[in-house]
DNA sequence: GGCTGTTATGTTATAGTATAACTACTGCGC
DNA sequence: GCGCAGTAGTTATACTATAACATAACAGCC
């Protein structure tokens, strides 16, 4: 956790980019992209540069505080402690995305690989689809897309 | 215009943008990005555009005959015809990617997703790691990245 | 034949995602 | 002070993907 609430202070505000992007994807209710992010921003740093927001997902990535999704690049925070592998619930929809712990069958996956010489470093698990609420709310009755 | 093969005999035979683009992701060891594949059609097509390669995938994707990789925003000719869900073992090292069908694990995920309400429709694995032949090329001994 | 709908293609421009290359500042240990 | 590592700023560019519009080929129908 790098949490670090920098609340009644005296100090010289010192947050830091990658607090801020921490905080612009906590606030979010569903993934953003980079250059989401850097608009968000904007209010605050006018003239924040593509550059500094990957070097602060970089950092919160490489601390298990972030995770991107690949098949959106796009970036969420992470959602729980949990280190175990995670997959990804997508909804085409409404945009919105549920980590769910996967670690059981991404472990017999890796397993697989490694027994065919193949040695797994980062397992991706990605479900598009369609959440409840969406399956519910526009429910047509035909079974296709909207 | 659009490359007829102008061999002995009548028949039209219009080989059109979706088979040249299938053509080098077949000849190609590894997986090619929509530019990589551009540039190797040049030769044949010298003024083709970015639109006419996407357009040619999209056909080949909805036709199961080749597959995108998120991770790398690239893409590989299906191994299969075995339309079961697959998994890519993607070698940071060398680029060379494996897939292997791994329908029984990305069904358990799915049916665990769908008890919570979420319809799957397209699930995606791709796990990245090291292939056999690099980890045995530079075994480094300590046992961290290259 | 003329009309129209559909599919594929071409062409130009632009949107969206990510990194390179260089500079400079800060805190820290020597 | 000096070098080093980490962070940040700035500018430019590379890479990935789609929008918007025009054209051509063909099939079905009147």
């Amino acid at each position: 956790m790098t949490e670090m609430i920098p609340t009644f202070d005296s100090t010289p505000m010192p947050v830091g980019n990658d607090q801020l992007v921490y905080a612009v994807l906590r606030a979010a209710d569903g993934p953003l992209s980079a250059y989401d992010i850097m608009d968000l921003l904007k209010p605050d740093r006018p003239r924040i540069a593509p550059t500094t927001v990957y070097r602060a997902l970089e950092h919160l990535i490489r601390d298990g505080a972030v995770r991107r999704i690949e098949s959106l690049n796009a970036y969420l925070p992470a959602s729980q402690t949990n280190e175990r592998a995670v997959v990804f619930a997508i909804c085409d929809d409404c945009g919105r995305v549920q980590q769910r712990d996967a670690g059981a069958e991404v472990g017999r996956i890796t397993k697989a690989l490694a027994k065919d010489g193949f040695r797994p470093t980062h397992p991706m698990v990605e479900v598009h689809g369609r959440c409840g609420d969406c399956d519910a709310g526009s429910s047509n009755v035909g079974g296709g897309k909207a």
